[in-house]
DNA sequence: CCCCGATTGGCACTTGGTGACACAGTGGGC
DNA sequence: GCCCACTGTGTCACCAAGTGCCAATCGGGG
């Protein structure tokens, strides 16, 4: 069946591409599904049985990038502490923004600023956050003065996350600036 | 014009009373507007004068906390660390919801697996990251190392933010596991 | 009492999203 | 070669969320 799930992957790719375009274009919300649709030469119908709405071809995206930084996690040593670690697996997907700060810009900005997108971001956080605590959790003291739930993990991923958003928003906001800066201010001036 | 406003405001109030009452019997979702609107006594086009959406009825409860919060922070001495000062700002609202838990936990629940409110949870972040970053601001030291754009207060606001959340969705989660200890752990292990 | 402005309701329309059904290609077993 | 099941696709109908437009209505001041 790895046929049939190439040929689905190929139509997906295609479909992303036109929407992308259109995004850029137009912006999210401006771009209707039936535009996406007919540029890739499918019915309204059938462009929901690739994708289950707009948002995915967004989330597809972060979704990606949620994986990087989950492997490049896995790579750092396991002594090593979880704030630092996490500010190391962030360093790809940095690099790569500052690579393609055209491409990133932008995108960050329309994360920004479209409010249809709000629901995916909160998705995309959620969704790294379960694929980055389990990561975390190894790297926290195993001994807890406390009984009951572990908080720890998620709070520190969150946090995490957050100084990335931060340092994110203002890089695209101000060019010029280089993100790693950004992101090393953010993270020590919350946990130094 | 205050009368105007007045009666606006007690319209506003009657409305998200019904809401709630029907979004607690058959959730968020699957309470139509209409039916809302019909509660009310109202036209759904009459509803949408005084909502810009079902969103807003969630909404505008959750800005309510964030004004708290805000008000507890500048109450705390303004040589307090940011840190230990959103611990504290936090604590009205860790006592308010420990105090109504038959009703803030199956919000809160609400809140985690309703899809249609992620958009919600990610505006209530922007906005309360909006209102405590700059009071957070004063709190931080004044001497900075780097130049350009400044991230440290909204990266510290949006990281205590994620551990208040993670905190709550724990306490949600584990009825009987007293809220405030679980931020206490959860802030602590970000910020020692 | 009448007029003016604000509030309201009804209507039509767009968009997102879903379910039901029919149709075409494809590959396999007989 | 023929029938079969499976899959992908398109068409149609439908619902819910919003929004613009216009007519009706209600309430207070002259």
């Amino acid at each position: 069946m790895t046929l049939r799930d190439h040929a689905r992957a190929a139509v997906r790719d295609e479909v992303a591409r036109h929407a992308w375009r259109l995004f850029a274009q137009q912006g999210f919300e401006a771009t209707t599904i039936d535009q996406i649709a007919e540029a890739s030469g499918m019915s309204r119908r059938t462009f929901f049985r690739y994708f289950t709405g707009k948002d995915e071809l967004v989330l597809s995206r972060l979704i990606e990038s949620g994986d990087r930084i989950g492997d490049a996690l896995r790579a750092r040593p396991t002594d090593e502490p979880a704030w630092p670690a996490l500010r190391a697996a962030f360093q790809h997907l940095v690099e790569l923004q500052e690579e393609h700060a055209d491409v990133a810009r932008p995108l960050q900005l329309m994360l920004r600023d479209e409010p249809a997108l709000r629901a995916t971001q909160q998705e995309r956080r959620a969704l790294w956050t379960e694929l980055l605590a389990p990561l975390v959790a190894q790297r926290l003291s195993a001994r807890r003065r406390r009984r009951g739930p572990d908080t720890r993990a998620v709070a520190v991923t969150g946090s995490a996350l957050a100084c990335f958003d931060a340092a994110q928003v203002a890089w695209a906001e101000n060019p010029g600036v280089p993100l790693a800066a950004l992101l090393d201010e953010a993270m020590e001036s919350v946990s130094a």
